[in-house]
DNA sequence: TAGTTCCGTCAACCAAAGTGAATGTGAGGA
DNA sequence: TCCTCACATTCACTTTGGTTGACGGAACTA
C-alpha cells in the first residue's frame, strides 16, 4: 500500500525536517544531510549514522531509531529528545527555537542581555533602529509572530 | 559464575534492574519480566515489546531499544526517559533552553530576533548604544562574562 | 560542451533489534 | 514422590533499523 499520509507514517520525519529548515546558521542555506551526519559522528569520535540513513529519517522511510541515534541528533539540533515524540515539547521548542539560533550569535547575546531592564520606551526606540538598520542591509523586516 | 560485570551491558541494564528491584507496590515481591511486558502491551492497547526482549534488556543482552520502546519503559516505571542513560546531554540542551527562557521579556526577544543576521559594525553600534541608554537610565553596565 | 562536485534518491544488502517456542529450575500442593 | 505452575534463561528465527554503493540532476567551472 502506498503509504501517503505524512502524519501517520512518522512525526520523527516531519520534526526532523522542520529543524533542518529553521536551525541554520544566519546567511547560510540549510545543513544537507551529509553535513549533519558528518558532524555528528566526528563530534562523537566514532560512527553514529550514516548520510543516507539521515535522510530515511528525514524522508519517512524509516521511522523509529534507536534511542542513543536520536540522542545524537536531539544533541545537534539543540533540542530536547522528546521534541522528537511529544507535541507540546515540540511547540514550547519551537519557539525557541529562532531565538536560540539568533543567540548563537555572541554579538547578539550581548546585544540581548544588554538590553535587559531598559524601560519599554527605550526598547521600543532600539526596536525601531534595528528595524531601520535591516532595512539599510537590505534584509527582510523581522517576523514578529508574537504569541 | 558470580555477578556479571554490570558495566559490560550497559547502562540501560543497570537503571532497568535498579527499577524492578525497587518500584513494585509495597507487600509484593518485585514484578516479572512477564507482568511488566504484559502491562505495558495491554496499557498500550498493541504489541510494544515481548516478555523475552525485556529480560534480555534487563539482563544486558540488548543494549539500544528503540526510542519509542524505551519511551513505554520509562511511562511504566514512572521516570523520565533520560534516566535510562546517562544523559549529560540533555542537561546541556536544558541549560541552553534556559538561557533562551530567561529572556522572557517579549521586547527583548523581539530585539534579538530582529538583530539577527545584521553585520558586525551595526551590532557594535546598536551595542554602544544600548550601552549609553544602561547609563541614562541610571543602570549598571551589562556584565559581559563571555563565553 | 564537457568535467567536477555536491546533493537527494533508490535498491540491495548486512547487522542488530526483537520474537516464539522450548528447556531448566525452584516453590508449593496433593 | 510426582505434578504443576510461574518464572528465568536460551537459541534459532524473523523483522527492521541502518549501511553501502550507484545513479541522475543541479550548480559551478573551464
Amino acid at each position: 500500500m502506498p503509504d501517503e499520509n505524512p502524519t501517520e507514517g512518522g512525526v520523527v520525519a516531519e520534526r526532523l525536517t522542520h529543524l533542518f529548515n529553521t536551525v541554520h546558521p544566519a546567511g547560510r542555506k540549510p545543513y544537507s544531510t551529509a553535513e549533519v551526519a558528518k558532524a555528528i559522528n566526528e563530534k562523537a569520535g566514532e560512527r553514529i549514522l550514516s548520510p543516507t540513513y539521515l535522510w530515511q529519517l528525514k524522508s519517512g522511510k524509516r521511522t523509529d531509531p534507536t534511542h542513543s541515534r536520536l540522542m545524537a541528533l536531539a544533541d545537534f539540533f539543540g533540542v530536547p529528545v522528546a521534541y522528537f515524540y511529544e507535541d507540546d515539547t515540540a511547540r514550547r521548542t519551537d519557539e525557541q527555537l529562532e531565538l536560540a539560533t539568533a543567540l548563537s550569535n555572541p554579538s547578539i547575546r550581548q546585544l540581548a542581555l544588554a538590553a535587559n531592564g531598559l524601560s519599554d520606551g527605550t526598547l521600543n526606540a532600539l526596536l525601531a533602529m534595528i528595524q531601520s538598520a535591516r532595512h539599510i542591509e537590505g534584509l527582510d523586516p523581522a517576523s514578529d509572530d508574537g504569541a
